[in-house]
DNA sequence: TAGGGTTCTTGGAACGCTCCAATGCCTGAG
DNA sequence: CTCAGGCATTGGAGCGTTCCAAGAACCCTA
């Protein structure tokens, strides 16, 4: 008996291609080009079998067409175990983007875990002929990845969220432009009156790091202020960041500049025990503008990454390099916003 | 030539199960049996396949094994958009231990976005028959939540991270006992010597919420402590959470329990407004243990999640049901843990 | 040595789709 | 009326795997 038409129902058991074109009174073929090259279908056809498709709820058999087309429509995420302490949160905002604007493109993120002793490489290589992944998205990008340059010689499509920081530039990627960030810190620090404003950054060595100090030396040396004194650094800790900073603040910062949310917190521990206030007397900017900054109190200032921004990007890169393989490398820089808050209230220098 | 042996190099072009059945002097269907049922085959056969396998560096083409078998060996698992200061850093810890439990097994994660205005069940269903994903983990269940009913009418396994709080139970979940989780803070502070010890929590009718507060109750009659007068709810909002909070403040309460570490901070903001120390002069426990908790000052005792275990147990209760389809439902309720910072020190009640 | 039961191995087909080449149909020119 | 030529459609094969049923080799017993 026909199932009653007209509404899109689950399908009963499975509707094949075969199923379609019988019912339609063509052949497998001729519903095949309707999906893939409708052009060459009379409109008059087309219309017949798109209806038949949409009545008997057909949805084409993603392994069969991987395993005819060899592409998988799966784009490939290896996920690290979360250094604790990092953005967490980022990745979470940063994978919906990505997952999302996948989506749309008809495409699917796999996940998979780099397990947290591994060399890295083997998992990347499983996803590529186990499960035919088209591309891959690479984050926490580091020194001396080798990732890059193993996919590049496999002729695999990837984009990396993080550009490289050593080394022959790689492939497409998606960053954000740390520098651009601190700048427009100390430019809006200055805008308040600050003279005084140092920077507490982490060792030199790390790529982001030392352009989120690139920044800040910029603006500073743009408005003729003097750098030196007023840096130091410290690890992505916090008891390391309040020791760091106490240097800086007794040789009369007004403002300091964190690589950081979790610096800036150092700082504000730093602040409570010499009893001074941030935010009144001191003014503190943080980075990455992780969602405890606002909990703060006071609310601390700090820069946001567009990380949904980044996960369009990435998304949109890959699927270019996958269309056009040989085109020339493109590179995206993403400007990071200012999130002023209670921190970086009126100085009173 | 044949390729130098040895060395699991990487495949050359396409390495099927036809290359290594000609190679190993075996038909195809050996090469399979000795991948699939080993036992099937003779020692020596065996040994000769597999070493065969090795050599090539074969990896059978899971498009063509799902083709075959109807099965994916892939588990979806829907993102919602990031509700902000709910816990992000949660489903990240979560998501990595998913996917590396999955992992272990022979399965994959994949991600699939719920667009944040879509009903929700249209993605499974896609999944479902475009992919063939062998069943689903389910997060951020609500109450009146409709995809467990609908994914059981369909007989697709799935196991749900958050028990179901209304209706009738369907399905295996996996749980974090918030209750017990109260309650131990409830124990702890006693143990401290307070007894004026109040709750803040979100508005009832909230499954998560309302096991928090039952937890507190229960702990506190358990004590013979009076529990009138000592409650108050707030959206989970920092400012809400602060107004909500006085009045048990005023009222004398040393201690609270608060049922995120959002209405926690709640608690701080407060106790800074009438110039009291958290931990100090009134102790204040949270829940979920964010990681902002240890960067407060005074660090926030909070109720950690075991995420890890909970995406662990996840993955064991689907494969469980996959494999054997009618079973009765298994439910996990795991264990959180107090973890004790100095927002609760010794009492000067 | 023949028979019967194991144990191991094989050939053929099928999963659902897309590629390639070839067919039928129609129109317009010779 | 016939035939070239373009367009719409079709048939057949094959992607790499596993299922099924049947075949070959083997060992033991009569």
């Amino acid at each position: 008996m026909p199932r009653s038409s007209n509404t899109p129902t689950t399908k009963a058991a499975s509707v094949t291609l075969a199923t379609v074109a019988q019912r339609a009174g063509v052949s497998p073929q001729t519903v095949s080009n309707a999906l893939n090259s409708p052009e060459l279908l009379r409109p008059e056809t087309l219309d017949r079998v798109l209806r038949t498709i949409d009545e008997l709820g057909y949805r084409p058999h993603r392994a069969a067409q991987t395993l005819r087309t060899r592409s998988s429509k799966l784009i490939g995420y290896g996920i690290r175990p979360t250094a604790p302490g990092v953005s967490a949160p980022v990745m979470d905002r940063f994978l919906h983007a990505l997952s999302q604007t996948a989506a749309e493109a008809g495409y699917r993120i796999l996940l998979f875990a780099t397990p947290p002793d591994s060399a890295g490489l083997d998992g990347y290589e499983e996803l590529l002929d186990l499960h035919s992944v088209d591309g891959f998205v690479l984050s926490g990008t580091e020194r001396g990845d080798r990732r890059q340059a193993w996919l590049e010689k496999r002729g695999v499509p990837f984009v990396a969220f993080g550009r490289m920081w050593s080394g022959r530039q790689i492939g497409d990627w998606v960053d954000v432009d740390g520098a651009s960030g601190t700048d427009a810190a100390v430019e809006h620090l200055v805008g308040l009156g600050h003279r005084r404003i140092a920077f507490l950054g982490w060792p030199r060595g790390s790529g982001a790091g030392d352009d989120r100090a690139e920044g800040w030396q910029r603006a500073m040396q743009r408005h003729g202020l003097p750098v030196r004194g007023r840096r130091a650094q410290s690890v992505d800790d916090i008891g390391s960041a309040q020791a760091a900073v106490g240097p800086l603040l007794d040789a009369g910062a007004t403002a300091v500049v964190a690589a950081s949310d979790m610096l800036a917190l150092g700082c504000y521990h730093a602040l409570r025990e010499r009893r001074l206030l941030p935010g009144t007397d001191v003014a503190v900017v943080g980075f990455d503008d992780n969602p405890m900054a606002e909990l703060l109190s006071p609310g601390l200032s700090s820069i946001a990454q567009p990380l949904e921004a980044v996960g369009r990007e990435c998304v949109r890169l890959l699927l270019a390099r996958m269309s056009r393989a040989g085109a020339p490398p493109e590179r995206v820089l993403l400007e990071p916003a200012l999130v002023v808050r209670d921190s970086t209230s009126a100085s009173d220098d």
